[in-house]
DNA sequence: GGAATCACCATTTTT
DNA sequence: TGGTGATTCC
């Protein structure tokens, strides 16, 4: 059978239509991925040479799955293809064109972290108040401004964007830009920005490298097309003037990455910019049940913007989708822990098809606590990154000295890790000499002799040591990356030092570092993907470098184990799961509370959502608690207006028993009663108080006597009577009725005022 | 120079 | 609550 006969009438078209500019709309579960494979595998077969193919995604997995899905149709040649994610590409290119910007051949990628401790440190320099230029907020600024192709030359000259500055009291945020910039030029690095930023110069300022690009990549293509930021499209669009055969894959109502700079506008614009475009949507869906279709289709009619579609399918109508709450995250983690044991009897549901997601990282404790106690295997994507572990960081930076010592950041990191004597006094005074003087730190290392009188004998020494072992290591670069990494890790006494921690937390970092050595190995004896025949591949430990900036976690496979999956919405998205579990429906939480300010961001909020409900196939759960401990205190919530957004006649409302006589007492609104009285915690608390010592450290403006029954006046929530006082010691809450809602106060921090 | 204590903070994060 | 970075104390 020829692989186009497995498309549907859509599908073929979409496939088969080559040339010109083209939009799929690509409803989830609607095939994309097949799609966009077989388009490249039918260009292929066309007689269209694979490396005059630009093909780009947003994740290194996607893009390694669609090569080999494409390989296992065209065979070997699909290697020739030019495939990869924006940044890994254009990296790639950069490499190759360095010099002209400026930059050497083999820069150094920043990553976010990275990136964060230079601008922390040009606030320390600067001398600026560090509780108004924050690296997080600098970060996001400088990464926003980049991600809309502003560089500092073009914000200096822009009256609005300065004035915004002003605005938001951060008047000096010029400065820092420009030594931001100036600092990663000197460094020899770029951001992830950069790569994307760098090359739009590039081709700005020489024509006949875009003529070659343009000729080069007669066709491109563009994945998650909904998530592109504006550097990215503007960038395309320039290369794909000549030919203009450019496929955009996307779905507008599964953009949840705007908070990262993507913009709807692309889409919308890219109308504009191509009037002979042609539009396929892509709407029959091959993954869902009808109810959990039918609920995506109607929770997203609730946002305002957006394309019109509606997705469809031919599977079965599948079972109502489960709504259950609990009364405490605790709780939660207990019932959907239970209702997993029960499917996997009753339903032959296998763990591994069995996903909970959530929209925040920390919420993933109650649930794993609960699965151990039950021993079911789980696994969680995504928190903190492999790569972003301070000990793979450490390592990692003591190869990228060794193949650059100039490259101050890791420099600074490594002086004195393992610690061996080179202290904060030591390292500043280096500094000092070294901005003086205009030199790098790394040119005081080396001529620590000529401060001699500045340091002690003992700094003296050790610092000499220290740049005796970096210039070793620097000489055997020719060395095999693996066993160089091997040998440094050894040398530099890291691995001595981890090996010596036998505390889980220090096993665990040992085996990361482990990991790290083998996937260097992995990438010396991996020869796989020769790129094209311009770049050949390279097993330096510099090209390792080059590589791993970026990588991240999803790369790696840790799949098809028998485990529950743990983890974002946002991580979740493009995957499917047999049983989806929803969990933390509760406002101010999904919704985010920081999202219901603004219109765009519901609606974002929504979208995740969207794609949350999406990757269910046969069964989906969802639930919400009516308590949860935030930030050390009890939180009272209320259930997800996103809850109510969902067609009645297709939840199944599964509350304990006593609940279950409310809920039908009114069924009118189920979900949205009056979930004020949270009667198993309000019993303990009244058992087990009556009047309760107030805590000695009570603010001054704080009444010095609290007893269940008083009537009060708080500073938010107005008059209330208290009744229940429960916690200990410092961490005394009191139960309070403010009209018909309960809530919990932290007397700690409460003003209350007795009445 | 290094350990201990303290204050502060807190979405989502394909690269 | 828990993790982190800065300050303080030895």
């Amino acid at each position: 059978m020829h692989f186009l006969d497995e498309l549907n009438a859509i599908q073929y078209e979409a496939v088969t239509e080559i040339h010109g500019p083209i939009m799929i709309n690509a409803g989830p579960g609607s095939g994309k991925t097949r799609v966009l494979t077989y388009r490249i595998a039918f260009m292929m077969e066309q007689g269209i040479e694979p490396f005059n193919i630009l093909a780009l995604t947003f994740t290194n997995k996607s893009s390694k799955e669609m090569r080999e899905r494409i390989e296992k149709i065209v065979g070997s040649k699909a290697r020739s293809l030019f495939m990869g994610t924006f940044h890994s590409v254009f990296a790639r290119i950069l490499r190759t064109k360095a010099e002209a910007l400026g930059y050497t051949n083999n820069f150094t990628i920043y990553d976010t972290d990275d990136a964060k401790s230079v601008l922390k440190s040009i606030v320390k320099d600067f001398a600026l108040n560090d509780s108004i230029y924050k690296p997080n907020v600098l970060y996001n600024r400088i990464s926003n401004l980049k991600n809309n192709l502003v560089n500092y030359n073009i914000y200096s000259k822009n009256q609005e964007l300065i004035y915004e500055d002003e605005e938001a009291h951060r008047p000096k945020f010029g400065e820092v830009f420009k030594e931001y910039t100036k600092r990663c030029m000197k460094n020899n690095a770029m951001d992830f920005d950069d790569l994307l930023i760098k090359f739009y110069e590039l081709i700005l300022r020489f024509p006949e490298t875009l003529y070659e690009f343009q000729h080069k990549f007669q066709y491109i293509l563009i994945d998650e097309f909904q998530d592109t930021n504006r550097a990215q499209y503007m960038i395309v669009k320039k290369i794909a003037d000549v030919h203009q055969n450019i496929c955009v894959v996307g779905d507008d109502s599964q953009s949840i990455y705007a908070f990262r700079g993507a913009s709807i506008d692309n889409i919308l614009n890219f109308k504009k910019d191509y009037p002979d475009l042609k539009v396929f949507k892509l709407e029959q869906n091959y993954r869902s049940s009808q109810i959990i279709v039918n609920a995506a289709n109607a929770l997203i009619k609730h946002n305002k913007n957006q394309i019109e579609k509606t997705i469809w399918t031919e599977n079965e109508k599948g079972q109502e989708i489960a709504v259950m709450r609990a009364f405490s995250d605790n709780d939660e983690g207990k019932m959907v822990v239970d209702k997993i044991l029960e499917q996997s009897l009753t339903k032959q549901i296998k763990y591994q098809d069995i996903a909970i997601l959530y929209r925040t990282n920390n919420q993933s404790r109650s649930f794993e606590e609960a699965l151990r106690r039950k021993n079911i295997p789980y696994i969680i994507y995504g928190g903190l990154s492999f790569y972003q572990r301070k000990e793979v960081k450490d390592l990692l930076a003591y190869l990228k000295v060794t193949v650059n010592p100039y490259e101050e950041e890791s420099l600074k990191r490594i002086i004195n890790y393992p610690i061996r004597g080179i202290g904060d006094t030591s390292v500043n005074k280096m500094l000092l000499f070294a901005r003086q003087e205009n030199k790098q730190l790394w040119d005081v290392v080396c001529e620590i002799e000529k401060y001699k009188e500045h340091f002690q004998a003992r700094a003296i020494n050790t610092i000499t040591e220290f740049r005796m072992m970096i210039q070793s290591f620097h000489l055997q670069q020719d060395m095999n990356a693996h066993e160089l990494a091997h040998h440094i890790a050894k040398t530099s006494k890291i691995i001595g030092e981890l090996y010596a921690d036998k505390s889980v937390e220090g096993i665990s970092r040992f085996e990361n570092l482990q990991e790290l050595i083998n996937s260097i190995k992995e990438f010396v004896e991996n020869d796989e993907v020769i790129e094209n025949q311009e770049l050949e591949s390279d097993k330096s430990l510099g090209s390792f470098l080059q590589s791993v900036t970026l990588l991240t976690d999803q790369d790696k496979n840790k799949d098809n184990e028998e485990c529950i999956k743990l983890m974002t919405i946002h991580a979740s998205k493009g995957l499917e799961f047999k049983s989806v579990f929803l969990v933390g429906m509760e406002e101010r939480l999904f919704p985010s509370e920081r999202s219901s300010y603004s219109l765009e961001d519901l609606e974002e909020e929504r979208r995740l959502f969207y794609v949350a409900v999406t990757r269910a196939e046969r069964f989906l759960t969802m639930s919400f608690s009516t308590s949860r401990y935030k930030f050390g205190k009890i939180d009272m919530c209320e259930p997800s207006r996103f809850l109510s957004e969902l067609p009645k006649e297709i939840l199944d409302i599964q509350f304990t028993t006593s609940e279950q006589n409310e809920t039908n007492s009114n069924p009118s609104n189920p979900i949205h009663k009056n979930y004020q009285r949270n009667n198993q915690l309000i019993n303990t608390i009244k058992s087990t108080n009556n009047i309760q010592k107030i805590p000695t450290d009570f603010k001054p403006d704080h009444p010095d006597k609290l007893e269940v029954g008083m009537r009060v006046m708080h500073q938010n929530f107005g008059e209330g009577n208290i009744v229940g006082i429960d916690g200990d010691a410092d961490k005394k809450v009191a139960s309070i009725m403010f009209g018909g809602t309960e809530r919990r106060i932290m007397l700690k921090f409460a003003k209350l005022q007795i009445l």
